[in-house]
DNA sequence: GTGGTCTAGACCACC
DNA sequence: GTGGTCTAGACCACA
């Protein structure tokens, strides 16, 4: 991944990319989340950015903290981002994008088509 | 509609609701839009961020302006704004929202639904 | 107040503080909360530091943010805040003061007396 | 007891843990206090953690150091213990309390309720 | 005017 | 080594 010059805030891609690593499973349970050093390193951002996005996912209770060992992901990471997605995508995606296909008559057929030829 | 205090501009909900309005036929071909004044008051926003929102629509062609007269919508507004949410849509509606389908095991079934239950 | 150098951040100092003003009704429901610029400057530190008190608050519900307009102390915010303090005392302090009462053999009479002395 | 990941040093909560000990006779004067591997592994922290652990309660003189035998009770612990304790107390836990009590509306009552309650 | 993001760099406690 | 706090200063979008 890059990190895209987009309004998204980098923070928030950050936090957005391991979230990933962890649905992925690049990053199992109770493993260790790269450092906030590191990530700030890897993704070439300053320290202070990567700590934001750290402080994001642990707030959500997707990482949790061991004192002066750093960051790992917790037990339930996988549902919570499960979780937080269903939700983002129930409440705000779906029905944008209901309203849309009805405005722009596109019918359910053209949205299946793009599903069943999804590559990951 | 309220404006809501999300990541979205208020001009851009403003813009955006004025659209809808076009599509839905509400607003027909040179008829004149709700001046800035009225916008404002209706939606209880400032008059900056209501020009902004009418500015907006006028830079994009869907309105255009009698001097002295206020602003009228163009007789090609609605094709605009169908091209601009196409593009939109299939840009970047489409492709998150098959993403985050795969991801969430969520079927084209309970989109499909949605679809068919959808009420303006 | 004056910002004491202990070990409590200076950001979570602030939060206090504000909420102080909250529950001693010095802030009202849907008042404006003072800007983030200003906050920096009456207590004499950074932009940052003050906005990170913001947050603090904000992501608690206690203030809400009218965009472009500032922060407004919510509706709940009593109440939220009380129910904080309320929790953190039942949980932390309480036990922790029963158990040093005990061990040192101080009295509820003693305790008692101190209550009944305090002035605000 | 557990060593718990709160805002507490990992070092001063196992000084705490021995204090307490000391306090309820679990260990008594001249009694040998367990090495820094026996607490290290007992608590699974770094051997350095236990090691400050150690470092503070031998420079408040609560224990003693005989050379090449490890650290012992000292004949004053309990005293300092208590009277430590009662400082911070004092000057600390107390005032917090009373006026949190004020600010919430909780009765003396509730207090000596848990007090009476209380169980090693 | 308002918040919000980001950088660079410092300093600290803790493990 | 780890996170965490703080400053100074810049830049931006939004109302």
């Amino acid at each position: 991944m890059t990190i895209i010059n987009n309004n998204t805030p980098i923070y928030q891609q950050l936090a957005d990319k391991i979230s990933d690593d962890i649905v992925e499973k690049k990053l199992q349970s109770d493993e260790k989340v790269p450092s906030v050093r590191e990530i700030a390193a890897d993704y070439e951002v300053n320290a202070n950015t990567a700590m934001k996005a750290i402080e994001l996912l642990s707030s959500n209770g997707i990482i949790y903290n061991k004192r002066g060992m750093g960051y790992f992901v917790s037990n339930e990471a996988d549902d919570i981002i499960r979780a937080n997605k269903k939700k983002e995508f129930i409440e705000n995606d779906l029905p944008k994008v209901i309203k849309t296909m009805h405005q722009l008559g596109i019918s359910i057929n053209e949205v299946e088509q793009e599903f069943n030829n999804y590559k990951n």
